[in-house]
Order: C-alpha cells, then sequence, then structure tokens
DNA sequence: GACGCAATGTTATAGTGTTGCCTATCCTGC
DNA sequence: GCAGGATAGGCAACACTATAACATTGCGTC
C-alpha cells in the first residue's frame, strides 16, 4: 500500500480541480499532463485506494470525486452540491450520524457506508440569479 | 401530466421487484410482459415522470429505482440498504431533514433534493453471516 | 536471480443515461 | 366533428461511467 506517484498526481489534479471531478475527466488530465495514455481501469483503481485510505469521496448524486477536506479526521462526508456553478462544500456534522446510528439501531442495521448529499444552489449562485 | 398505461406499469413492476430496480431491468421486464420492444428512453421519461410526482426515488448508490413507501406525504426519502440481500427500507426521520436545514442556512445554501443513504447489511443478513 | 506481491498497462466490454427527431395520442376550443 | 397545440411515446444513435480479464512491470526478499 505505497503513495505512487499516479495516485499521487490524481489526488494533486483533485485538489487543483477545486470542484467535483469525473473519472474521465481525471483520465484525461492525467493523459495530457503526462503526455501518455492512462485507461480508465488504472485511474478507478487510484481512486478506489485514495477512497479506502479516506482521501477522496465520491459524490454520487454526480458520479464524480472530491478530495476529502479532513483526510486526517475520521469523516463523515455530508455534501452541498450547487448545480448551477458545480461546486461542492463539503461539511462535517457529527449530530447527523448520531441520528442515522440511532435509526440504523433501531433497524439491525449493521452500517458500513453513509451518502448525504445535498443538492440546490450555493449562496453566490442564489445571490446572482434567483432563477 | 397523466397517469399513463406505461407509466403504472412501471410503477407496478417496481412494487412487485420488491427490491431497488435498474432502469434497464425495467426496460427488460416491460418489453418481456408487453412483448414489444421498449427503449431507455421511454423508461427514463416515465420514471422522471414518477420521481416528480413523488411516486418513486432513485437511490443513487445503487444506480436504481424504488416505489416510494408514503407517496401522499412529503417525504424525505433515508434509505437503508443492504449489500448483501440486495433489499432497502425507507425510513422517515424529520429530525435528519432539520439538521440538513440547519446546516445549508448556515451556508446560505438553498436545498432542493436530498439524498441520504446508508450502506450496510440488514438485520436478518447480519443475523445469517456475520462474515 | 528466482520468487511473490502490489501496482500498472491494455483491450475489450458491460452498464447507465441522454440527445434529437419524429409520430401518436389526447385535450381544448371552435 | 375537427383543426391545432400540448403531452407522451417510439426509435436510432450516441455519450458517459465503470469493470472484467489478462498481461506486464517494478520492487523487495530470500
Amino acid at each position: 500500500m505505497r503513495m505512487t506517484e499516479l495516485r499521487r498526481r490524481i489526488l494533486e489534479l483533485l485538489w487543483a480541480s477545486g470542484r467535483p471531478t469525473g473519472a474521465y475527466e481525471l483520465i484525461e488530465a492525467v493523459t495530457r499532463r503526462d503526455s501518455r495514455p492512462v485507461g480508465p481501469p488504472t485511474v478507478y483503481r487510484a481512486l478506489e485506494f485514495l477512497m479506502a485510505q479516506g482521501l477522496v469521496s465520491r459524490i454520487q448524486s454526480l458520479n464524480a470525486y472530491v478530495p476529502c477536506v479532513h483526510p486526517e479526521r475520521d469523516h463523515d462526508c455530508l455534501f452541498f452540491i450547487c448545480n448551477r456553478c458545480r461546486a461542492s462544500v463539503e461539511l462535517e456534522d457529527p449530530r447527523i450520524g448520531g441520528l442515522l446510528a440511532e435509526d440504523a439501531a433501531v433497524l439491525g442495521f449493521v452500517a458500513t457506508r453513509r451518502t448525504v448529499e445535498v443538492e440546490g444552489m450555493c449562496a453566490q449562485c442564489a445571490e446572482v440569479g434567483a432563477a
């Protein structure tokens, strides 16, 4: 389990992008930057690794990937996704994790992964165009 | 805006299925049952309609669709998805919607859609195989 | 240097969803 | 009844997302 050149590069690209980025965008970006073709499996494997390390999260609503804001902490990612400017904000709200754990307990459900995503419009976009 | 034959059929198939069902499964099912080919756009349009009516929800983690348990009520769907038996349970927990609204307000974010999904193992499956 | 293992490369393909355009059907108002 | 607009569905092609299967490389160990 190593942080290889490729994996680091993909993580850098995600940070540089500043917004949720699709796997095929990453494929293109890596290919362009390294001037050699990179196939889908390569990138998907790197993403899988980065997600396992808690360095990257997948946004289900967008089929896209973002770097985690607090990789060090054990994170319950909670995303606010602007459908206008495509930006996403990651938040931590332990209370939500608590409620979900509570609900899971009632069901006898053993949770392994959580997805909490809110779509809408960010403050800036909402200000600009009320449409 | 009408509940047509096709739309009703797809809703019925979702209810009959008893678990999250993919769009292409529905395409196949409708095609088989009606003995005539149905294309992807047809089914996707019907699903879009059903979701707009609050009769169906999409489970992002699975790229699949489920009928809503309480179509009449305004619902904040919250799903528990078993990765073993593929079943899903829909719950209502207004407290979570409340917290999300609160967090959104802090960000000045205008929310239009929420996705809350928990993956793991349901009580029955957890009981059977602890693996 | 031969082996073992993790990582990556390569090719092909599976799975999911959309666009564009046309036809059919239904309701509305005359 | 019957134009005429609006909504729904059919169809072909395509775009996007992800994985399978198998070969290769690089690296550490004995």
